[in-house]
This record gives structure tokens, sequence and C-alpha cells, in this order.
DNA sequence: AACGGAATGC
DNA sequence: GCATTCCGTT
């Protein structure tokens, strides 16, 4: 239709309003901007826009367990998607098509038995865009993989808390009492990443609304003024035929439309801040703050609430190799189900939280005996076929998969944290005084509340690095040392 | 309502 | 690649 699509619009985003001076970040930080695959935006990113607006929180809002959200219109949201895609003809039934798709790529899966409700994937979501979690699967970080001792599987490498130390010295304890490790039942694999704990969707930007859970009332963001004083989205607001300029792509450049992903990378401690001089790794950071966050950040950590009974194994993450070379193992579907039933033997799905959805997976196995054709697929193990999705753009083993609702408890609160922290250690904590960080395998197990500050480290210490990785580097050249790595041990 | 195949478009 | 559209099935 010939509409004035909102993605005609600022097809090159100008530099973000957060952008930090001095600071060049490589290409991949903005993938969401510019991809993936086309310059429009994606249903994920939209659906995350609109839960991050409080306008709209009568529309779409998270709600039930962590990353799940309902929609609570779903013609409205239907009708808004189509807005933004000019596609007139929008309706629900499409976009829930389109959103079927990305149960297969796990960026979402349905939450059984709730109507109109999903649940984000959010360690898939983080993935795909900070391309920086797989680089730590690189060789460079196994190398410093004490913890898998080669049981893992090939294409399986846990990250472990001394490469996440290593990489994210200042990654504060998950709001929730869980802690990034969750100590498995396994062994020695037991120690995972818990990735999907990670900040990079967050908050303690401006605009960020946090998933619920965590925050109880959480504080939603003030409405957002769009630049000219109309909001797109509001019924009425315009026709099909006159659809108005927004700004494209799948996000906003953050200063016309602050979007978790970007705010979430204007926040994320870069993967390399850890190698940075102090002073070079908070101007970074601390100019991305902006402001407005503080609320958020406040409520995330003074309002954690305890989430005990955390599952022993849950969404424990094992980066996957693939993307470096061993294309030819098992296929993604294959390592999906395998961890996915793994999954559903560890997991404990104690939590008590949307309970309503849960998805066939755990103590109870199958509810009702009847399986989802998803569930088909990603448990029976038999009669696998193809996976017309395989999504090329990431190869992650996640044992939060498909296979359980009480997967990817990702923190949204430690994420404004870890934005704070990484950027500007002297204002981080509002009210807590930071102390240095404790050694992770002094962390205490999972479910034990676990005070965030306790591994917001006044001082990161400094990792032990290749030579290579000098801090002498620039941002940039390390980044593309970091990659050559990468190639080189792949 | 939810699902996924298939064809199609961009 | 990422939907969009259509549609039969559960």
């Amino acid at each position: 239709m010939d509409c004035n699509c909102v993605s005609d619009l600022l097809l090159t985003p100008p530099v973000p309003a957060l952008w930090t001076p001095g600071i060049a970040f490589p290409d991949w930080a903005y993938k969401p901007e510019s991809s993936p695959g086309s310059r429009q935006i994606q249903l994920w990113h939209f659906i995350l826009e609109l839960l991050q607006k409080e306008e709209y929180q009568g529309v779409i809002a998270w709600q039930g367990d962590y990353g799940e959200f309902v929609i609570k219109d779903p013609d409205e949201v239907a009708r808004l998607w189509g807005i933004r895609k000019c596609k007139p003809h929008m309706n629900y039934d499409k976009l829930s098509r389109a959103l079927r798709y990305y149960y297969n790529k796990r960026i979402l899966h349905k939450t059984k038995g709730k109507r109109f409700t999903y649940k984000f994937n959010f360690s898939k979501v983080v993935l795909v865009n900070y391309p920086l979690l797989d680089m730590a699967s690189s060789p460079f970080l196994l190398a410093q993989n004490h913890f898998n001792g080669g049981s893992a599987a090939p294409d399986c490498s846990p990250v472990t808390p001394e490469t996440l130390q290593s990489l994210f010295p200042r990654l504060p304890e998950s709001a929730r009492g869980a802690s990034l490790f969750e100590r498995g039942p396994q062994g020695p694999e037991g120690d995972k990443l818990r990735l999907d704990t990670f900040p990079f969707l967050s908050s303690g930007a401006p605009c960020y609304s946090k998933p619920p859970s965590l925050l109880g009332p959480y504080p939603r963001n003030p409405p957002f003024d769009y630049p000219w004083g109309f909001n797109p989205y509001l019924p009425g607001a315009f026709s099909l035929n006159n659809c108005p300029k927004l700004p494209p792509g799948s996000l906003y450049p953050s200063h016309f439309y602050p979007n978790p992903l970007q705010s979430g990378l204007s926040q994320l401690p870069h993967p390399f801040s850890s190698l940075l001089p102090p002073s070079e790794a908070g101007e970074r950071g601390g100019a991305q703050a902006g402001g407005g966050a503080n609320g958020t950040v406040a409520a995330a950590v003074g309002g954690v609430p305890p989430r005990l009974c955390i599952p022993p194994y849950p969404g424990a993450l094992s980066l996957s190799r693939t993307e470096l070379g061993s294309v030819g193992g098992v296929g993604e579907r294959e390592r999906g189900e395998a961890h996915g039933q793994a999954a559903s033997l560890g997991l404990g799905l104690g939590l008590g939280l949307g309970l309503g959805g849960l998805g066939g997976v755990g103590l109870g196995g199958v509810p009702g005996g009847r399986q989802s054709p998803s569930e088909r697929r990603g448990g029976g193990g038999v009669g696998v076929k193809q996976d017309p999705e395989s999504d090329s753009e990431l190869e992650i083993t996640d044992l939060s998969d498909c296979s359980s609702d009480n997967d990817n408890e990702a923190d949204f609160s430690a994420l404004s944290k870890a934005r704070l922290a990484g950027g500007r250690p002297q204002v981080l904590e509002p009210k807590s005084t930071a102390v240095p960080l404790p050694p992770l395998s002094s962390l205490p197990p999972a479910g034990s509340p676990h005070p965030i500050k306790s591994l917001l480290p006044a001082t990161p210490p400094p990792p032990s690095l290749p030579p290579s990785l000098s801090p002498s580097l620039s941002l940039v050249d390390r980044h593309r040392e970091t990659e050559a790595l990468k190639l080189t041990h792949s």
C-alpha cells in the first residue's frame, strides 16, 4: 500500500542522543538498528517497544512469569503492528502467525493455557543482538573455562564464573536472589552462566519497563514524547493513508525512542570495559547514563523481592560454538531438543509463578497429556523435522528454551545495576556501599538472596588477559582483535 | 485460540 | 530473512 510508511524515514538514524563521544562501538552493537536481514522492525522488537510504553499497558503488558506478557487487546496490537508495517489488513491472526515463527527461533514461546500470553526468551533476544555473548564462547574464553573440563558437549561450552567475571567484572547479582551461576546438580557442568541474567535488555534506561515479578508494581516509563508531539499509535491518530513518519528500523535511535535493546546496549558493560582503564570504561557508561532512570534503578535496587525456589538448573546457557565453525555437527534443532530435555530433567519449576502456562515440561510432564505441535517437536525426539527456521543468526544452546515457562529468569533490575556499575562506579549504589566482588565460587547457592551490591566492586579487578588484549588498545582494536582471535581459534 | 504448512512479497 | 496472507487442523 502506498502509505507514508513509518519506515521510510531515518533509514540512517542519526547518532543516538545517548551516544558517548569518544567511544566507537563495533558494528555489531548496532545490529538491532540495521538488521537482522532487513531494515525493518521486527515484530519482537515492536512488541518490546509496546511493552515498555506505559500508554500501551492496556493493550499489552508484562504479566505473569518473568518475561511473560499478555496481549490484552489483540486487535489493537495487530492494528498497531499493521500501522508500523503499513499493513492495513493486519490482524491478530496474521500477527500471531508471525509470533509463532518465533517459537522455532526461540525468541518467544507460548504460555500454554493463557490466552494471548507469550513469553520472551530473553537470553535469545539478548544474544540475537549482542554477539558479545557469542564471543564469550570463543576459544579465548573457553581457555579460561575451568569447569566444563571437556565434559560439555563439543558444541556446548558453558561460560564459567571466572570467564564472566573477566568479561563483566561488575556484573551484578541477580536481584531475584539467584546467582549468576546456578549450581547445577550434575557436577562440574553445573556452573553455568546464566546468560539470561544479563543486563542487556533492561532498564535503568529512561524508558524500559521491566517485566513484572521483579519489581512488583514496577514503575512505568514516563509517557514517551514523540518528536512531533504525536503518538502514531493512538487510535485515530492517523489513517492508513496517512501514516506518520516514524523512525524506521527495528529500533529507533535512542534519542527518538528509547528502546530496551539500545538503551540496554548503552548500559551494557562493554565487552571490553573490563579491559579499559577505569576512566575510559567509566566515561563510556557515564555518558550513557542519561537521565531519568534513577527511579527505575532505585526500584530495582531497593525492591528486590525474594525469589526463592530457583530451579536448580534453569535457564542456564551453554553457548554454542557452531558459529565459530563447528557447523557440521548436530543441528540446532537437535541440540535444542537435547538441552530442552536436559532442562526438563533438571528444572525444578518450583517458582510457583506463571503456573498457568506450564509448558508441559517438568515435574508434571505434559499437562493433560496434550502436546502442542511445538512440544511434539521439541520434546519428542522422534520424527524430528528439518528446522525450516534454523536461525542462522544465532546458534545458542539454551536450556531455557521453549521447554519451560520458568526459564529465562532474566533479571532486569540487575541489569540496571550493571549499567551503573559498569559505567559509573562512583555513582552507582544509591544506597549501598560497594564492596569488593567476592569470588564467584563463594557465591551463595541458588536461591539464597544475595545482595546485588556484594557483586559490585568499588574497583573492578583487572581480569587476566591475553597479552594481546592490552588496555592500551583502542576499543575498536580490541574488538577487532578479539574477532581475529575467534577466527583463529575456530 | 492456537497451530503450522504453503505460497508469496519485499 | 522476515514477515504476510491464506487456510486447514486441533
